[in-house]
DNA sequence: CCCGAAAGAGGTATTTATTCCTCTAAATAT
DNA sequence: ATATTTAGAGGAATAAATACCTCTTTCGGG
């Protein structure tokens, strides 16, 4: 998410971080130097002015700023507003525990390299130790953890998913991801148990999960008993 | 840096990733329909057109795409053009090796809480919305990253590991992680394939992978047709 | 302390992005 | 095959961001 807040903080930290006022950073920029003024963030009718993004790559290109740089500027604001606030998803803890995770969870995710399999036998991919190597790689933040602060691993008991997870795996689960027909699931039954399930099935009235291993029965849920599902998007091997 | 060009090519995957046109993601966006015709990129006169930031933060809250995500819609193309001139993390060192990737591998990691999915169904774990809550999470650094910056991605191709790994999926792959009779690992030959498979057998002479995929033999090699060998340590849901 | 430069509020003019609209082509539904 | 819907080119109108300008306040240097 991107807020008209959010981008405005993240020019002043970019100003400041150069040493630079708003209307400094502007003329930096070859822009006018009332662009930022604080007072025309608002229009006289109240609405909201937001930048446009050709100012933020003029800003960007004069301060030598990468996109994931902004990008951290502008969520280091978000983490500030939300953490307050974030006790909607976080039970507020006094250990503050909770918390502190919250805010590592704004921590830059690393870059790795990927490749399609199909093309990965070609030559130029890898050194002669197998470590990756050449121009042919492209780059991702770790798949899957972009968009979602709230992750957590849980490590499997029994076999009715082997063999995709073994006993004493770990699958990481986004609570926040979107769910379909197909999708690996935990879930949480109203009577406590906790499960990780293949979705075969839901509607507004019932919920049919299948087990990987094919000795374990699908499981039939009312849509009630369901306290709720959170979608797996990792395992361990 | 930012481009005219990228924006709008992270517009227009945007718009993919949800099988949406660029019309059906302006639509959707509460925006007009013709907002992100290719026709209006760029003015009669050759000057470049950018998309406002108020129409990526509403394209964003449609898409319910984070700001990260959207940065990597971005990223995309600026990995592929940057790839050639980004020399400083891929540049074809007379080692092979990667510096560069070497220096990502220094980007601090996140914590993760974790619990056993034996006890996650016990109360206090979660929240009634499936978010970890209460203070009986332990707190990891993503499994298996904390002592490898060599790690890489791969995209599966074929079904010879159904139903572990399917088209498309994603494997991390750890070339540093010691192999073990039982592990999933990645392995390429002197013939140039490249393959995910499970390691059967092991020894001074020989090597026998099998396939998750029953319909799959298994594949024997001499130690000498073994390229190199890496565990495949997560692989995406 | 004084003076010049910079910052920034506030107003108008200009430029630029979106909206509205018409129309054609393509895709989808019947 | 026909009818309907969607996508998108292209043009004019409207809304919104920047540029230009005046003026006041603040800051920095002598």
């Amino acid at each position: 998410m991107l807020s008209h807040d959010e981008v405005w903080a993240a020019i002043d930290r970019l100003a400041e971080k150069h040493d630079l006022t708003p209307s400094g950073l502007a003329k930096r920029a070859g822009l006018d130097s009332t662009t930022f003024n604080k007072s025309k963030r608002f229009a006289v009718d109240g609405r909201a002015r937001w930048p446009s993004t050709e100012s933020i790559a003029k800003i960007m290109e004069a301060t030598d700023a990468s996109l994931h740089e902004f990008m951290d500027l502008v969520q280091q604001h978000k983490s500030h507003v939300l953490a307050p606030a974030s006790g909607e998803k976080y039970s507020p803890q006094p250990s503050g525990q909770i918390l502190g995770f919250h805010e590592t969870g704004q921590t830059p995710l690393r870059d790795i390299p990927v490749v399609g399999m199909a093309q990965a036998g070609a030559g130029g991919f890898f050194d002669d130790a197998g470590f990756p190597a050449g121009q042919g790689w492209d780059q991702v933040q770790f798949p899957g953890l972009e968009d979602d602060g709230h992750i957590y691993a849980l490590e499997i008991s029994g076999d009715s998913m082997l063999p995709l997870y073994r006993e004493g795996d770990t699958i990481i689960v986004s609570p926040g991801a979107s769910v379909r027909k197909g999708d690996r699931v935990v879930v949480k039954t109203t009577d406590g148990e906790v499960m990780a399930k293949i979705l075969k099935r839901k509607n507004s009235t019932s919920v049919e999960l299948s087990s990987a291993n094919q000795e374990h029965a699908d499981r039939n849920f009312t849509t009630a008993q369901i306290e709720w599902m959170a979608r797996i998007i990792w395992a361990s091997q």
